[in-house]
DNA sequence: ACCTGTCAAAGTGTATACAGTTCCGCATAC
DNA sequence: GTATGCGGAACTGTATACACTTTGACAGGT
């Protein structure tokens, strides 16, 4: 098992690339201005943009330095993670970055298939032509970022994609548990995922919006 | 807005019912012996047995002594329930037992549904006879509960019907999302289901199962 | 009578302190 | 040379302390 100690400073830099936005998830939330979602989302951006490697150890303190913040905060975001199953809490061990295995990888993707296909399948029963254009304009980014080999926005935009389904469904909580469940998707896409099959999930994404635009 | 502030010492009751065992999710979790888990649990039974109504103000320090455990812990298992969406969090402001929106019912059911109903295709795929004859088990308990009027008994069981499912279909991972989200319909049931349609709930899961059987 | 500003009590948000456990190196025994 | 036991450093788990915000009420003015 690769119990690497690397440097946590990763986890702050903000390398950020010309295009990239901040992310959707982080935007709307304000409720807690807390700094813990700062960590949280910090954390989370450095673990699907492969900065923090899987089974990596981070340690609480080193965290909380980092921030310039307590442990306190540093604990909750931890748990926070571990409930999106982003990291692991080993008790009196400490977090690390999750590893999933390979059967729980399997589990993931088949929920998500279920999910998409029966979001496409409803989709398909009430989509505006308005709705198709936004779908395509998505696409386009997509395509950018692949062209462009920009892994961090790559990796987003795959995500959101399906978020953007579920939104136009109307659904606001089926967005949020797809969102939870492609970060977990991510991770394991990092862990197991080659580098071409990105383009295979972006050409998906094309056959599945041009199955909704036929209504199919 | 009903902002009772009623007494909290309903939490702490335990009057278990004779035939109650304890819940099937609590009962694996030994990984964090630490207190967290023993109040979230409290709260969580609190709450879907309907001794905390929706609305009411969770105050730290209250709970802190009941448990006669400090705020940290008090603090964490508020926080891992507002994951779950059982309580909300308004910040400077305390924790509230969360109040569902119609809009918000209207889509968890929702996507319970969708879920739902891709499980049951799929478990006719591959169903056996010994998992109908586990779930005719289940039927059974259900329509007892109802018929005793075990209210706690019949939203727990009506809820594991699913998990159950789930499990049979070999992803934990789904299971584990079915029980999140079962927790939530608990609440939103607890509002806005009148007291028939629980008979309602266990009368189409004896149709599910019987659908299932006939690989239809 | 109603609105408004001020103030104490209560409660949340964060930091710090302390106790118990795990981890790691080193010395000793075989 | 390998294995075993021990001791200190480092870390996690929980409790406590403190600062800031909200809340509710009362007094005074309109």
């Amino acid at each position: 098992m690769a119990k690497s100690r690397a440097n946590l400073k990763v986890i702050a830099s903000p390398p950020r690339k010309a295009g990239a936005v901040a992310r959707a998830r982080a935007a709307p939330v304000v409720l807690p201005p807390g700094s813990t979602q700062r960590i949280v989302d910090a954390i989370t951006t450095a673990i699907v943009e492969r900065r923090l490697m899987p089974g990596t150890k981070l340690a609480e303190q080193q965290i909380a330095d980092l921030f310039k913040v307590s442990r306190t905060l540093v604990r909750q975001a931890l748990n926070q993670l571990s409930r999106d199953r982003l990291v692991t809490l080993e008790p009196a061990r400490g977090a690390f970055v999750a590893q999933p295995s390979v059967e729980e990888a399997r589990q993931v993707f088949e929920v998500r298939r279920m999910i998409e296909s029966q979001m496409a399948r409803q989709l398909c029963a009430m989509v505006t032509d308005a709705q198709v254009a936004q779908l395509r304009a998505h696409l386009a980014h997509e395509a950018d970022a692949v062209h462009r080999v920009d892994v961090a926005g790559r990796t987003r935009l795959l995500a959101d994609f399906h978020v953007v389904l579920a939104r136009q469904l109307g659904n606001e909580v089926l967005a949020q548990l797809l969102a939870d469940l492609l970060a977990r998707c991510s991770l394991i896409a990092l862990m197991y995922q080659s580098a071409h099959s990105a383009e295979h999930s972006a050409a998906e994404h094309v056959a599945i919006v041009d199955a909704i635009e036929r209504r199919d």
